[in-house]
DNA sequence: GGAAACCTTGTAGCAGCCTTAGAGTCAAGC
DNA sequence: GCTTGACTCTAAGGCTGCTACAAGGTTTCC
């Protein structure tokens, strides 16, 4: 099959394929006469399981150290369970951190409830008021967070 | 006030000021002669309050727009709540798929207990058969998300 | 045989920064 | 006066996970 049986087979796109492909999750595909990539059912179920694990919001690290196991079925599969302990805690913080957020959000929004001058709106006065109060010692700016895991550069 | 100043003032590096300048966020410095930044207090001011915002998860453009009302302030305030309901929104809706997903990530989880052979699993042989029910009809993989808004391209 | 629909590679773009490189500036100490 | 170290500047590239071209070659269908 090639790269658009494969996509249409996987619900992906050619060039989400490609990009797998190049990030080493999918292997180099055999090429036809005329360089066309060339696939087969393997692919796609190969395909299926590293959208599948993207589903569950994982990054394409922990993919691939899962497809590594996948190639590798005598090793024993501790660091699998481990990988998914991570990832399940990393969700779980990130959910606590979303509700505090919604939280503060939403008490924020109860101090503007009708449409009046911006001067004397509570919600940009709250915001100014909030933002006073960062100073050392009340860090609140290092809790960015993304995703189910942690700020790229954290 | 220099460049680094401003940052340690507002907990920010200073790159970030400079992008946040880049991107309109923050006027364009007044230099000195050596073309140097030069800051006074209104900039921690505004500089504080975009990182509350940050720290808050909204992104650069809903900040941008609070801003705009904070330049405007006899405009009335209408957008701003909207703004911050809309927000309030993506938060919670993150919330709820994180939710799920943290579940069936448990769920996952409690098909293998212990080490054992790669190729016995239960969370790879799981996501193997998970992976094989994505067809037509259960367009599962729509379903990705990213910090408190919607994936890019969705 | 000609047009449409594919395929190829390479490049650039999105957020929200962080890092690095290479060069200029400044204040302090000797 | 000179060196050292801490700062500043700009420009460019990197990160994640794709997506979207562009410019060309190939296949397919009528």
């Amino acid at each position: 099959m090639k790269i658009s049986d494969l996509a249409k087979a996987a619900h992906t796109q050619t060039e989400t394929i490609r990009f797998y492909e190049r990030k080493g999750l999918l292997p180099e595909a055999a090429r036809t006469g005329a360089n066309y990539r060339r696939y087969d059912a393997s692919h796609v179920q190969r395909l299926a399981f590293i959208r599948h694990c993207r589903s569950l919001d994982m990054t394409l690290a922990e993919i691939a150290a899962l497809l590594r196991f996948k190639d590798a079925p005598d090793d024993h599969c501790a660091d699998v369970n481990a990988l998914l302990d991570a990832h399940v805690g990393h969700v779980a913080q990130r959910i606590k951190e979303l509700k505090a957020l919604e939280k503060e959000l939403r008490a924020l929004r109860l101090q503007c409830a009708a449409s009046q001058q911006a001067s004397r709106c509570g919600i940009l006065s709250g915001l100014d008021a909030a933002a006073q109060l960062m100073r050392p010692g009340n860090p609140e700016g290092a809790g960015h967070i993304q995703g189910a895991h942690g700020l790229p550069g954290a």
